[in-house]
DNA sequence: TATGAATGAGCCTTCATTCAT
DNA sequence: AATGAATGAAGGCTCATTCAT
């Protein structure tokens, strides 16, 4: 019995190589650089090194694999959230984390943040069932961040918490797309930390 | 100052009658409705009580009725800024009239909101069509406010006038697509303040 | 002006010339010779000397196709046999007429009988739609000269007209379809009376 | 008189709990219901309670499946009719016989009915193929006993037999269709009586 | 025998665009 | 300028069948 583990024939074990990640990578790579719509289902398989039809025995449709790709790097997202969060009790050093690892996990791939910042975007169907989702996640720990802040006495407390968290959001996400768009590879998570200052200048009392 | 690309084929001497214009009106509701990709030229010549043929003869493409949309309110929106920035030499009082006619403008119209903030963002060959022209002046428009704040004393320098200008513009941008996304009906117009005094908190010395 | 024939649905006034009778009748003889499923619609509109997706508007999908043959053929069917019965009162010359005009239409174009003998039961679906329209209005036609034929005392009264009208049916119905199956050429109408005959010895007193 | 072809890998041996039978029942129970192309090979294995590919163990392909519901069922229809025709020496016994039959079965079995009457007549391929097997030996056993009531004296000596064997198979047939079709749940064996009356008097010198 | 994951050929339908009138 | 019938390229998805285990 072969131990070697061809690229093609991944195991369970490895979870990161099942298949479904598998072409999800394929998909995200593709998607970046034609856009959805000038990718076909059978560019995702090829670049994947499968067959056509077994795309669809992970996933449902094509709409379905940008539904995942959102779904899952969300998932991973808010677990990773999560783990960096444990030991972070100020809540403006949460808030410093929080768009780290935005900005951090976007500037490392260029192709999910292309994915991110862009075609996930194609339609208000889309739209609504993100932001309907994972993001509310985020953007509740946005606020719970800055609501926890505001009750410490270090921001004011006459602004919404909610509405805080949208403009740093707006701000952190403009910043990504911004990147995504321009020619200039600059680092994209070094902004984070320019972003979150000045939001937290901006609710300082 | 430049004067605006004018829309294909539109003369201004036809102000409301002009076909041209019905077509992107009605363009606009059925994009907004139904989204760009579920609205088919001929619906929106339907729409317009015209026939299918005759879209042909006022745009090039489906393409360009969306591309359309963007650049006559781009420019009907700089026209307006420029006349009410005309008399405002304050720069901050500048930006708070900028948020102002951005959020107040698409917050007047439903559609038109939708489509600048959902379906205009298609894939990254539109971004970067509409990154690259009219919006720059609009984000220009900020940066050069802001620089002026800086140089008056009023903002703090050590922030890049261009990062703090699409900070803002991010924030203003995501305030209108939870506006576009959410049921609720709030005032969007009325937040326009709020996002420049977060701001201008945050910029101050 | 020119009188150009209005899309969709035929003007019986220009009933050969039409595109949609073009149509179908390339479906007709593809569907015979090749049989549904292994018929494209690109190679129908082949045929017809038009373009694949000029097919759909005249006809819905596919199904609509086999659906307008029958319900055309059946129509004009109908047309004639009524046409044909018009002078015709005795009950038992009438069924001969309805026999015989069912063989020689079916007889006089081997391809639609091939569509009607044996495509157009592809399905319970279509078999069902198909028994409940204008085929009801033949059997009824059947079983109303029957009917008559036992009021006049000419045929036992304990036998159901509806009963009869379908054995009836039936006989001729498998005429059609060993006729369709089968190598030799022989004529099919000329089997008309030998039914009816058949039929009326049965049903006499 | 020859041995009817046994059905593809039954040995008889193994009755009930045979796998091919199981196969099968699960496919006219699916075939019937859902018709024949709206059902999935994939279908048939999971009612059966197999996996995909064990179907391809015991038939050749879908088809083959279709086919062998046929055959086995007419196999063990005509063997069933030769046991019931042995001691009957009458030749209009005999057709009754047969006629209460071939009804009685049908009747028992809905989705048998079913696929008999409708899925197995997909198109001319079928067709052909079941008009020159084990329905010929049927209609040939109707023929034998029409020709011997003919040269008993019993029946006019002026029909073919093949014909009349057609028509009562044909009135037989629609008797069966119609029942199929229909939502009223009246007995089809019935009707055997009816029709085999109606066609002896027709016959009758 | 049995499994079931993988294959990949196959096709209906849509719809942006053209062009004869 | 306007029409709208006609075009035809394009692609997501299904599913019968295979085959390594």
């Amino acid at each position: 019995m072969p131990v070697v583990a061809s690229p093609r024939r991944l195991t369970r074990t490895q979870p990161a190589g099942d298949k479904g990640e598998l072409i999800l990578r394929a998909a995200t790579k593709l998607f970046a650089r034609r856009g959805f719509f000038n990718t076909q289902v059978a560019d995702v398989a090829r670049e994947a090194g499968i067959a056509a039809g077994t795309v669809y025995l992970y996933f449902k449709s094509k709409d379905d694999l940008l539904i995942s790709i959102f779904e899952r790097t969300m998932g991973q997202g808010m677990d990773e959230v999560r783990r960096a969060l444990t030991d972070v009790t100020d809540p403006v050093e949460r808030l410093r984390v929080l768009a780290r690892l935005h900005l951090s996990r976007l500037g490392a791939d260029r192709d999910l943040a292309v994915v991110f910042q862009v075609e996930l975007r194609q339609s208000i169907k889309f739209m609504e069932h993100f932001s309907s989702s994972l993001l509310q996640d985020y953007l509740h720990t946005l606020r719970d961040a800055i609501g926890d802040a505001q009750r410490a006495g270090r921001f004011r407390r006459e602004v919404s918490a909610t509405f805080a968290a949208k403009a740093l959001f707006g701000a952190l996400d403009e910043m990504a797309t911004n990147w995504v768009l321009s020619r200039k590879r600059s680092a994209l998570a070094g902004q984070a930390d320019d972003v979150v200052t000045l939001f937290v200048n901006g609710m300082k009392l």
